[in-house]
DNA sequence: CATGTATATACTGTTTGGGGTATATAAAGA
DNA sequence: TCTTTATATACCCCAAACAGTATATACATG
Protein backbone atom coordinates (compact mmCIF):
# COMPACT_ATOMS: atom_id res chain seq x y z
CA UNK A 1 0.00 0.00 0.00
CA UNK A 2 1.98 2.61 -1.39
CA UNK A 3 -0.03 6.48 -0.15
CA UNK A 4 -1.20 8.14 3.37
CA UNK A 5 -4.30 8.89 1.30
CA UNK A 6 -5.13 5.24 0.81
CA UNK A 7 -4.62 4.55 4.08
CA UNK A 8 -7.08 6.64 5.66
CA UNK A 9 -9.58 6.03 2.69
CA UNK A 10 -10.92 3.16 4.52
CA UNK A 11 -13.40 4.01 7.63
CA UNK A 12 -12.84 1.56 9.98
CA UNK A 13 -8.74 2.87 9.54
CA UNK A 14 -10.22 6.32 9.82
CA UNK A 15 -11.90 5.24 13.87
CA UNK A 16 -8.85 3.67 15.56
CA UNK A 17 -6.90 7.02 14.41
CA UNK A 18 -9.59 8.93 15.73
CA UNK A 19 -9.64 6.66 18.59
CA UNK A 20 -6.05 6.86 19.41
CA UNK A 21 -6.27 10.73 19.55
CA UNK A 22 -7.56 10.19 23.34
CA UNK A 23 -4.82 7.90 24.27
CA UNK A 24 -3.30 4.54 23.56
CA UNK A 25 -5.24 1.55 23.34
CA UNK A 26 -4.90 -2.22 23.32
CA UNK A 27 -6.13 -4.14 20.52
CA UNK A 28 -8.90 -5.06 22.81
CA UNK A 29 -9.94 -2.18 24.09
CA UNK A 30 -10.37 -0.96 20.33
CA UNK A 31 -12.29 -4.28 19.14
CA UNK A 32 -14.50 -3.29 22.33
CA UNK A 33 -15.71 0.36 21.66
CA UNK A 34 -15.26 -0.16 17.54
CA UNK A 35 -16.94 -3.17 17.81
CA UNK A 36 -15.31 -5.01 15.41
CA UNK A 37 -13.94 -7.93 15.15
CA UNK A 38 -10.50 -8.94 16.57
CA UNK A 39 -8.68 -10.16 13.15
CA UNK A 40 -9.97 -7.08 11.52
CA UNK A 41 -8.69 -4.62 14.27
CA UNK A 42 -5.57 -6.77 14.09
CA UNK A 43 -5.38 -6.43 10.14
CA UNK A 44 -6.09 -2.67 9.95
CA UNK A 45 -3.47 -1.87 12.39
CA UNK A 46 -1.11 -3.83 10.87
CA UNK A 47 -1.48 -1.26 7.99
CA UNK A 48 -1.39 1.57 10.27
CA UNK A 49 1.55 0.40 11.92
CA UNK A 50 3.07 -0.28 8.15
CA UNK A 51 2.57 2.92 6.72
CA UNK A 52 3.74 4.86 10.30
CA UNK A 53 0.39 6.27 11.21
CA UNK A 54 0.57 4.08 14.56
CA UNK A 55 3.50 2.74 16.61
CA UNK A 56 3.21 -0.14 19.33
CA UNK A 57 4.52 -1.56 22.82
CA UNK A 58 4.54 -4.67 24.75
CA UNK A 59 2.55 -4.86 27.49
CA UNK A 60 2.52 -8.72 28.70
CA UNK A 61 0.33 -10.40 26.17
CA UNK A 62 -0.93 -6.87 24.81
CA UNK A 63 -0.03 -4.13 22.26
CA UNK A 64 -0.63 -0.91 23.15
CA UNK A 65 -0.90 1.14 19.80
CA UNK A 66 -0.41 4.70 19.81
CA UNK A 67 -0.32 7.76 17.15
CA UNK A 68 2.79 8.90 15.20
CA UNK A 69 2.55 12.50 13.87
CA UNK A 70 4.58 12.28 10.30
CA UNK A 71 2.02 10.67 7.91
CA UNK A 72 -0.59 13.75 9.37
CA UNK A 73 1.88 15.73 8.28
CA UNK A 74 2.14 14.58 5.28
CA UNK A 75 -1.35 14.84 4.08
CA UNK A 76 -1.51 18.34 5.80
CA UNK A 77 1.16 19.35 3.37
CA UNK A 78 -0.49 18.07 0.54
CA UNK A 79 -3.51 19.96 1.72
CA UNK A 80 -1.52 22.86 1.81
CA UNK A 81 -1.64 24.09 -2.00
CA UNK A 82 -5.13 24.10 -2.01
CA UNK A 83 -5.69 26.17 1.29
CA UNK A 84 -4.49 29.90 -0.51
CA UNK A 85 -7.47 28.47 -2.84
CA UNK A 86 -9.64 27.99 -0.32
CA UNK A 87 -9.35 30.51 1.81
CA UNK A 88 -10.03 33.01 -0.92
CA UNK A 89 -13.18 31.55 -1.22
CA UNK A 90 -13.80 32.02 2.65
CA UNK A 91 -12.36 35.50 2.46
CA UNK A 92 -14.79 36.31 -0.30
CA UNK A 93 -17.40 35.62 2.05
CA UNK A 94 -16.02 37.45 4.98
CA UNK A 95 -15.56 40.22 3.19
CA UNK A 96 -19.15 40.41 2.17
CA UNK A 97 -20.18 39.28 5.60
CA UNK A 98 -18.58 42.31 6.61
CA UNK A 99 -20.19 44.81 4.29
CA UNK A 100 -23.64 43.49 5.64
CA UNK A 101 -22.13 44.15 9.24
CA UNK A 102 -22.36 48.07 7.65
CA UNK A 103 -25.58 48.05 8.04
CA UNK A 104 -26.29 46.51 11.20
CA UNK A 105 -25.19 48.80 14.13
CA UNK A 106 -23.21 46.45 16.12
CA UNK A 107 -23.93 46.85 20.04
CA UNK A 108 -20.37 48.66 21.02
CA UNK A 109 -18.69 50.15 18.43
CA UNK A 110 -14.71 51.27 19.42
CA UNK A 111 -13.94 52.41 16.23
CA UNK A 112 -10.59 54.07 16.28
CA UNK A 113 -10.40 56.04 13.15
CA UNK A 114 -9.03 53.80 11.18
CA UNK A 115 -9.14 50.59 12.84
CA UNK A 116 -6.19 48.56 10.91
CA UNK A 117 -7.74 45.77 8.99
CA UNK A 118 -7.82 42.06 10.19
CA UNK A 119 -6.15 40.02 8.20
CA UNK A 120 -7.54 36.47 9.38
CA UNK A 121 -5.28 34.20 7.47
CA UNK A 122 -3.90 30.82 7.95
CA UNK A 123 -5.43 29.58 10.98
CA UNK A 124 -5.87 26.19 9.70
CA UNK A 125 -1.99 24.80 9.62
CA UNK A 126 -1.46 25.53 13.15
CA UNK A 127 -1.94 28.01 15.74
CA UNK A 128 1.26 29.14 17.09
CA UNK A 129 4.13 27.04 18.00
CA UNK A 130 6.47 29.33 19.49
CA UNK A 131 8.10 28.41 22.82
CA UNK B 1 -18.16 6.50 -3.94
CA UNK B 2 -19.03 7.57 -0.43
CA UNK B 3 -16.30 9.78 1.78
CA UNK B 4 -13.61 12.59 -0.04
CA UNK B 5 -10.75 9.86 1.37
CA UNK B 6 -11.59 7.88 -1.42
CA UNK B 7 -11.61 10.26 -3.83
CA UNK B 8 -8.37 11.44 -3.18
CA UNK B 9 -6.85 8.26 -2.82
CA UNK B 10 -6.05 7.54 -6.19
CA UNK B 11 -2.87 8.90 -7.83
CA UNK B 12 -4.00 10.56 -11.35
CA UNK B 13 -7.40 12.60 -9.46
CA UNK B 14 -5.38 14.16 -6.96
CA UNK B 15 -2.48 15.01 -10.26
CA UNK B 16 -5.64 16.67 -11.61
CA UNK B 17 -6.56 18.52 -8.81
CA UNK B 18 -2.83 19.90 -8.96
CA UNK B 19 -3.20 20.86 -11.91
CA UNK B 20 -6.27 22.68 -11.03
CA UNK B 21 -5.20 24.85 -8.41
CA UNK B 22 -3.10 26.99 -11.04
CA UNK B 23 -6.64 27.80 -12.84
CA UNK B 24 -9.00 26.12 -14.89
CA UNK B 25 -8.47 23.68 -17.67
CA UNK B 26 -10.22 21.76 -20.04
CA UNK B 27 -10.37 17.85 -20.35
CA UNK B 28 -7.94 18.39 -23.36
CA UNK B 29 -5.38 20.38 -21.25
CA UNK B 30 -5.30 17.66 -18.94
CA UNK B 31 -5.03 14.98 -20.84
CA UNK B 32 -2.01 16.46 -22.59
CA UNK B 33 -0.23 17.93 -19.46
CA UNK B 34 -0.37 14.56 -17.37
CA UNK B 35 -0.19 12.32 -20.33
CA UNK B 36 -2.83 10.59 -19.93
CA UNK B 37 -5.79 8.95 -22.19
CA UNK B 38 -8.63 10.96 -22.58
CA UNK B 39 -11.35 8.32 -21.12
CA UNK B 40 -9.20 8.06 -18.28
CA UNK B 41 -9.55 12.10 -17.35
CA UNK B 42 -12.64 12.15 -18.43
CA UNK B 43 -13.78 9.42 -15.99
CA UNK B 44 -11.87 10.52 -13.09
CA UNK B 45 -13.28 14.05 -13.56
CA UNK B 46 -16.91 13.12 -13.27
CA UNK B 47 -15.81 11.20 -9.78
CA UNK B 48 -14.37 14.19 -9.04
CA UNK B 49 -17.61 16.20 -10.09
CA UNK B 50 -19.80 14.31 -8.16
CA UNK B 51 -17.48 14.76 -4.89
CA UNK B 52 -18.34 18.39 -5.38
CA UNK B 53 -14.07 18.52 -5.66
CA UNK B 54 -14.51 19.96 -9.40
CA UNK B 55 -17.28 21.81 -11.40
CA UNK B 56 -17.46 22.29 -15.02
CA UNK B 57 -18.74 24.93 -17.66
CA UNK B 58 -19.08 24.68 -21.15
CA UNK B 59 -17.26 25.89 -23.50
CA UNK B 60 -18.25 25.52 -27.29
CA UNK B 61 -17.37 21.88 -27.35
CA UNK B 62 -14.81 22.37 -24.54
CA UNK B 63 -15.98 21.81 -21.09
CA UNK B 64 -13.59 23.96 -18.47
CA UNK B 65 -13.10 22.32 -14.93
CA UNK B 66 -11.89 24.46 -11.67
CA UNK B 67 -11.85 23.43 -8.27
CA UNK B 68 -14.32 23.82 -5.69
CA UNK B 69 -13.41 24.19 -2.14
CA UNK B 70 -15.57 22.47 0.15
CA UNK B 71 -14.31 18.74 -0.06
CA UNK B 72 -10.98 20.38 0.70
CA UNK B 73 -12.55 21.71 3.79
CA UNK B 74 -13.70 18.56 4.63
CA UNK B 75 -10.66 16.75 4.79
CA UNK B 76 -9.30 19.38 7.01
CA UNK B 77 -11.59 19.75 9.66
CA UNK B 78 -11.07 15.72 9.97
CA UNK B 79 -7.17 16.28 10.17
CA UNK B 80 -8.16 19.24 12.20
CA UNK B 81 -8.60 16.18 15.40
CA UNK B 82 -5.24 15.24 15.24
CA UNK B 83 -3.29 18.78 14.64
CA UNK B 84 -3.22 19.42 18.76
CA UNK B 85 -1.52 16.00 18.92
CA UNK B 86 1.28 16.06 15.61
CA UNK B 87 1.88 19.98 16.85
CA UNK B 88 2.92 18.73 20.42
CA UNK B 89 5.09 16.38 19.24
CA UNK B 90 7.06 18.93 16.76
CA UNK B 91 7.46 21.33 19.86
CA UNK B 92 8.79 18.13 22.38
CA UNK B 93 10.85 17.91 18.66
CA UNK B 94 11.97 21.57 18.65
CA UNK B 95 12.39 21.96 22.44
CA UNK B 96 14.97 19.31 22.03
CA UNK B 97 16.83 20.44 19.38
CA UNK B 98 17.13 23.70 21.20
CA UNK B 99 18.54 22.47 24.05
CA UNK B 100 20.64 20.42 21.83
CA UNK B 101 21.97 23.65 20.46
CA UNK B 102 23.32 24.72 23.71
CA UNK B 103 25.92 22.44 23.73
CA UNK B 104 26.74 22.17 19.62
CA UNK B 105 28.58 25.19 18.74
CA UNK B 106 25.79 25.85 16.30
CA UNK B 107 26.96 26.28 12.74
CA UNK B 108 23.75 26.04 11.07
CA UNK B 109 20.22 24.27 12.16
CA UNK B 110 18.11 22.66 8.88
CA UNK B 111 15.03 22.30 10.70
CA UNK B 112 12.62 19.88 9.93
CA UNK B 113 12.44 15.61 8.78
CA UNK B 114 14.70 12.68 10.08
CA UNK B 115 12.68 12.08 13.52
CA UNK B 116 15.33 10.53 15.19
CA UNK B 117 13.85 7.45 17.28
CA UNK B 118 16.06 5.38 19.54
CA UNK B 119 12.92 3.12 21.55
CA UNK B 120 14.20 -0.61 19.90
CA UNK B 121 11.54 -2.45 21.70
CA UNK B 122 9.15 -4.01 19.06
CA UNK B 123 9.31 -7.21 17.67
CA UNK B 124 8.14 -7.03 14.62
CA UNK B 125 9.44 -10.61 12.65
CA UNK B 126 8.38 -13.77 14.77
CA UNK B 127 10.32 -16.92 14.73
CA UNK B 128 9.82 -19.98 12.75
CA UNK B 129 6.65 -22.09 13.65
CA UNK B 130 7.80 -25.25 14.79
CA UNK B 131 6.30 -28.71 13.15
C1' DC C 1 2.20 -28.73 31.94
C1' DA C 2 -2.54 -27.33 30.88
C1' DT C 3 -5.56 -23.74 30.29
C1' DG C 4 -7.15 -19.17 29.32
C1' DT C 5 -6.32 -14.76 27.30
C1' DA C 6 -4.47 -11.53 23.84
C1' DT C 7 -2.99 -10.79 19.37
C1' DA C 8 -1.29 -12.00 14.79
C1' DT C 9 -1.56 -14.42 10.52
C1' DA C 10 -3.17 -17.69 6.77
C1' DC C 11 -6.66 -18.78 3.78
C1' DT C 12 -10.88 -18.09 1.01
C1' DG C 13 -14.46 -15.79 -1.37
C1' DT C 14 -16.38 -11.71 -3.15
C1' DT C 15 -16.61 -7.06 -4.55
C1' DT C 16 -14.93 -3.00 -6.74
C1' DG C 17 -12.36 0.32 -8.81
C1' DG C 18 -9.31 1.47 -12.43
C1' DG C 19 -7.25 0.59 -17.17
C1' DG C 20 -8.05 -0.19 -22.04
C1' DT C 21 -10.74 -0.15 -26.17
C1' DA C 22 -14.50 1.05 -28.76
C1' DT C 23 -18.32 3.90 -29.50
C1' DA C 24 -21.77 7.63 -28.70
C1' DT C 25 -22.91 12.55 -28.43
C1' DA C 26 -22.30 17.25 -29.56
C1' DA C 27 -20.55 21.29 -31.49
C1' DA C 28 -17.80 23.68 -35.24
C1' DG C 29 -16.47 24.15 -39.78
C1' DA C 30 -15.97 22.93 -44.77
C1' DT D 1 -24.53 17.54 -45.13
C1' DC D 2 -20.15 15.45 -44.11
C1' DT D 3 -16.04 15.82 -41.44
C1' DT D 4 -13.28 17.05 -37.65
C1' DT D 5 -12.68 18.10 -32.89
C1' DA D 6 -13.85 17.58 -27.97
C1' DT D 7 -15.76 14.98 -24.47
C1' DA D 8 -18.57 11.37 -22.36
C1' DT D 9 -19.96 6.71 -21.79
C1' DA D 10 -20.35 1.52 -22.29
C1' DC D 11 -18.13 -2.71 -21.91
C1' DC D 12 -14.75 -6.04 -20.46
C1' DC D 13 -10.92 -7.54 -17.70
C1' DC D 14 -7.98 -7.90 -13.81
C1' DA D 15 -5.50 -6.99 -9.52
C1' DA D 16 -6.14 -5.59 -5.09
C1' DA D 17 -8.51 -5.01 -0.90
C1' DC D 18 -11.81 -6.15 2.46
C1' DA D 19 -14.63 -9.37 5.38
C1' DG D 20 -15.03 -13.74 7.57
C1' DT D 21 -13.30 -17.94 9.47
C1' DA D 22 -9.90 -20.76 11.30
C1' DT D 23 -5.58 -21.28 13.31
C1' DA D 24 -0.95 -20.08 15.10
C1' DT D 25 1.94 -17.66 18.46
C1' DA D 26 2.93 -15.70 22.89
C1' DC D 27 2.32 -14.76 27.57
C1' DA D 28 0.26 -15.58 32.21
C1' DT D 29 -1.28 -18.34 35.78
C1' DG D 30 -3.05 -22.30 38.21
Amino acid sequence: MESVFEIIAEPNRRAILSLLVSSQQSVGEIERQLRMPQPTVSKHLRVLREAGFVESTVDAQRRLYRLKPEPFQEVDSWLAQFRRFWSAHVDALERHLDRMDQFTPAKSTPTKSTPAKKKTKERTTRPKPRT
